[in-house]
DNA sequence: CACAGTGGGCAAGCTGCTTGAGTATGTAAG
DNA sequence: CTTACATACTCAAGCAGCTTGCCCACTGTG
């Protein structure tokens, strides 16, 4: 492969993430959650289902610990989330959605798949399930840094 | 699609831009170019191969004129980038790359090329040039905002 | 030859993350 | 049971990187 293809595949992806954060972004602020950023909606789905502590979310967001717990204080002052002792062990503390944090997130789930629709009508469900099953066999699971 | 499968989607969108932007940094600074960011990266590729303006730039990044100042500052004093008086218009400026920034360019590229290259022994170069296109369609020429 | 529009940059401010330090709890060895 | 060390979290200070507000120089239009 040409240095200049990967250059290019680079810069699509950008493009494409970029596109589609920002969209579901908009949406999110439209559906009426206008205090919070893509960074927040990233600790949402890491929350979802079971909750998370905060050494998770810092593992998810490749951020320092100290970072999300000030990430986790602004959305419980915010109350999209609330801090309970963590049943197995005392020093923890298992963090979760609020029912204002459920329902932002399913505003952001509705506005993703706003967003993707056009992206269905150009290529179809079915492929664009391919490549994200195609994307996931690339690069598993690491972090998803929120800024360069 | 279903809102689960638009989520999924992101994630993995996220997961192999980050991961790829990520490859590449590291591999750039293994070539000695250890005082950049992955922004600086996205200058150069405006920048390559006739120069551009401080505007336009902004417009490339997404930021504001003066964000993008301070970088073409920062990357001036670091020697990768130099400002001409632009021909056409004595208002503006045409910032160009110097030597070192040309350099430091191709290093970029040889790093994307090496840090897709597990991708192509995975899946092949033509159906990656494909997905490149793909997603070049579905998102066309936005700005490459590096943080969210 | 006014005057609105555009390109650029200085200075101050602020947001969001990091670094540094400290407390509470868990784990393991003697 | 005690000592020692590791882990989970948080408070506080620092700082990088971007924005906001302001200004000047040049353009082009009537």
């Amino acid at each position: 492969m040409k240095n200049s293809d990967a250059m290019s595949l680079t810069a699509a992806l950008l493009g494409a993430t970029g596109s589609l954060v920002q969209d579901i972004q908009t949406g999110v602020v439209a559906h009426g959650f206008d205090d919070i950023r893509p960074t927040h909606g990233f600790v949402f789905t890491r929350l979802a289902p079971d909750g998370a502590t905060v050494t998770d979310i810092a593992a998810h967001l490749g951020f320092t610990r100290q970072a999300a717990s000030q990430i986790v204080d602004e959305l419980e002052r915010k109350g999209y989330v609330e801090r309970r002792p963590h049943p197995d062990d005392a020093r923890s503390r298992l963090i979760l959605l609020t029912e204002r944090g459920w329902r932002c997130t399913r505003a952001a789930e509705a506005s993703a798949a706003e967003a993707v629709r056009p992206w269905v009508e150009m290529v179809g469900e079915r492929r664009l399930l391919a490549l994200r099953d195609e994307l996931v066999r690339l690069a598993p699971a690491g972090p998803i840094r929120p800024s360069w």
